[in-house]
DNA sequence: CCCGCACTAAACACGA
DNA sequence: CTCGTGTTTAGTGCGG
């Protein structure tokens, strides 16, 4: 969950963009806003999780995730304190340790956490940065799922209630995943002393880590700590001399955290030596410590984990049974399955994406950079930034994310500018979109044809082949829609965008369906979220997805309810986008209320050069760009 | 199943 | 004639 949950922070993301679908959630724009990401990422989850409870609402899922990744976190602790306390061994030594313990575990409880701390923790960038484990994320996911869902069923037998089933499960699955993630990686350290896989202990702890540390960045942590008073470092120490059994797990989380921070004091996660022997210890503990007496795993005295009916006198026996010589045989062929593909796929993301994007290489400007185009210039990586969409190159499948969902086109080409420019990846947004952008980014708001190939060839390795196809498609598109004007000039024709038609254009209102609320909420984690959000009012385009991403408190509160009834209103103009927006040019005003639908031509000859503001629309205060740029260029179009 | 949207492909027209 | 630019049509895939 914890996994899935962040990643479903992450894509929303730039995308929260759009989200999203992708590689697996299959591109669409659309679907991987709105519904791709539901589906694939935390909606589903959750539902895995909750759906018996029924449908949870924006902010139930919110606290949701956030609970996941702080329980898990928890666990961890817990674990640690419980191995070292309980059964068995008391001593004064250990109560020292523990000591410690508690007081992060009360630090880390969720209820401590404020959706802000969250934020936090989660940053943009750094959220980004654990993208490139979405793929892997997701594969993991849904593995999950069936695992949980697999257990839930056998759980069962006892408790059907709702709210308790709802905490229990929770527990048990986290207790899963935890599991999960041990079982993987042990059995990626079996392969790797077998001989079988070669794969460096961080590595192969690469994906793995993903799952936890999606859900908390080792490198946010820090925060975390600190906020409570305690250093990160200390913390970290803490954690460690207590002889993490993290640390098996953890071993992942070396590589990510790897970087010059010190790493995370998230102390499943940081991975001292990748010591095998860890896992065995800390699972123990995790078995142990939360419901003693009780594990998701064990039950009526034998194994509950699917397919595996071993017997057990008890818990202990279980716990012990369980770990390496249990475990793996009860799940050989899930684990062999999963290490296969976790390999096949880490070999495909070139070793290693996962840590060069990682939160530590957030650049200067503070904001995560795709992995250099020398990496890879042909994977079907996703953005940082951006969630899902389609990104791939290939096959009619990708298209339209940006327009229903990513419209914050250029927040998210702000933030993902060098990956488009450097990877050799389809962007997520429509050629409409795009050739808006293109326009809009220059001071004049308008464009040659042929300038319109330059800003995308120079914008994005994608389009530096096939020309053919794309430009084609860009001449189409410039012809097609009605937004696009031509426009006569001296030296040739230019091409003008006029924002009315190209708000007309696009799905005038998120109502407050439920899917959109739960892609706002998928989209929590959108890159810079405040700076989407400006960005996207600046562009008109509706705020939808992105904006949710922010449920923070402080700015949460104040925008989501905006963002729902006001998305289809126009938006307050925010010449966010400055840059490029000469003063007069107050486009976002007009974005919805267009008067009148079509009529292109209506509206062109509407905009007389003359009176600049005599623009039909009433309450516009001011005329569209476009028109200013159109009415700039006088003569041509209306004589 | 239908519709709308986005994309791809391709034919065709025009002017330089 | 070729090339670049525009326009238009057809077909496909996908999501609502």
């Amino acid at each position: 969950m914890m996994v899935e949950s962040a990643s479903e922070t992450i894509r929303s993301a730039p995308s929260g963009q759009n989200g999203v679908g992708s590689l697996s959630g299959q591109t669409d724009g659309s679907s991987g806003g709105a519904k791709g990401t539901t589906a694939s990422g935390t909606g589903r989850d959750m539902t895995t999780g909750a759906d018996s409870n029924g449908e949870m609402s924006p902010a139930e899922l919110l606290h949701f995730q956030q609970q996941q990744a702080l329980q898990v976190a928890r666990q961890f602790l817990l674990q640690q304190a419980s191995g070292l306390s309980s059964p068995g061994n008391n001593d004064s030594k250990q109560s020292a340790s523990a000591v410690q313990v508690p007081v992060s575990v009360a630090m880390m409880s969720p209820q401590m956490l404020t959706p802000q701390q969250m934020q936090q923790i989660l940053s943009p960038p750094q959220l980004a940065g654990v993208v490139v484990g979405i793929a892997l994320q997701e594969y993991y996911k849904k593995q999950q799922e069936q695992l949980h869902l697999q257990l839930l069923t056998q759980q069962q037998a006892g408790k059907p209630q709702p709210k308790e089933a709802l905490g229990n499960k929770q527990l048990a699955f986290q207790q899963q995943l935890l599991q999960m993630q041990q079982l993987q990686q042990q059995h990626l350290l079996n392969l790797q002393r077998q001989g079988l896989v070669s794969l460096q202990p961080n590595q192969a702890s690469g994906p793995l880590q993903t799952l936890p540390q999606a859900a908390v960045c080792p490198t946010d942590l820090p925060q975390l700590w600190k906020g409570e008073g305690a250093p990160g470092q200390p913390a970290e120490d803490s954690v460690k001399q207590e002889g993490l059994d993290l640390t098996g797990t953890a071993a992942t989380a070396t590589s990510f955290a790897a970087p010059p921070k010190v790493s995370p004091p998230l102390s499943h996660h940081t991975l001292p030596n990748g010591q095998p022997t860890v896992l065995t210890s800390r699972r123990d503990s995790s078995s142990h410590e939360e419901t003693p007496g009780s594990h998701p795993l064990y039950g009526h005295g034998e194994c509950k984990w699917p397919g595996c009916e071993t017997l057990c006198e008890d818990l202990g026996q279980f716990i012990k049974v369980q770990p390496p010589a249990h475990l793996l045989p009860c799940h050989p062929p899930q684990l062999a399955k999963e290490s296969e593909r976790l390999q096949a796929m880490m070999a495909h993301l070139a070793a290693p994406l996962p840590v060069t994007v990682s939160a530590a290489d957030s650049f200067p400007d503070g904001l995560v950079h795709p992995p250099t185009s020398a990496a890879a210039p042909v994977t079907p990586l996703r953005p940082p930034g951006l969630g899902s969409a389609s990104l791939h190159g290939g096959g009619p499948a990708r298209r339209r994310s940006s327009d229903k969902f990513c419209s914050p086109i250029s927040s998210e080409l702000a933030q993902n500018h060098e990956f488009y420019k450097n990877a050799d990846v389809r962007p997520p947004f429509t050629y409409a979109s795009l050739i808006r952008q293109a326009i809009l980014e220059t001071p004049d708001r308008q464009l040659t044809l042929n300038e319109i190939y330059n800003w995308f060839t120079r914008m994005f390795a994608y389009f530096r082949r096939n020309t053919a196809t794309w430009k084609n498609a860009v001449r189409h598109n410039l012809s097609l829609h009605k937004c696009f004007v031509r426009v006569e000039n001296v030296k040739g024709a230019v091409w003008t965008v006029d924002e009315r038609e190209y708000q007309k254009r696009r799905p005038p209102k998120m109502t407050g369906s439920p899917t959109l609320v739960k892609n706002m909420i998928s989209g929590l984690s959108y890159g810079a979220l405040n700076a989407s959000y400006q960005a996207a009012l600046a562009e008109s385009s509706f705020p939808l997805l992105n904006s949710p991403g922010m449920l923070n408190p402080g700015s949460a509160s104040s925008l989501l309810p905006l963002s729902h009834d006001d998305v289809g209103a126009p938006v307050e103009p925010l010449p966010s986008n400055g840059s490029s927006s000469p003063p007069r040019l107050s486009p976002p005003q007009y974005s919805h209320q267009v008067q009148v639908k079509e009529e292109p031509a209506e509206a062109e000859e509407d905009r007389q050069p003359g009176p600049p503001l005599g623009t039909p629309n009433p309450s516009a205060s001011g005329p569209p760009e476009d028109r200013d740029l159109e009415e700039e260029l006088p003569g041509e179009e209306l004589s």
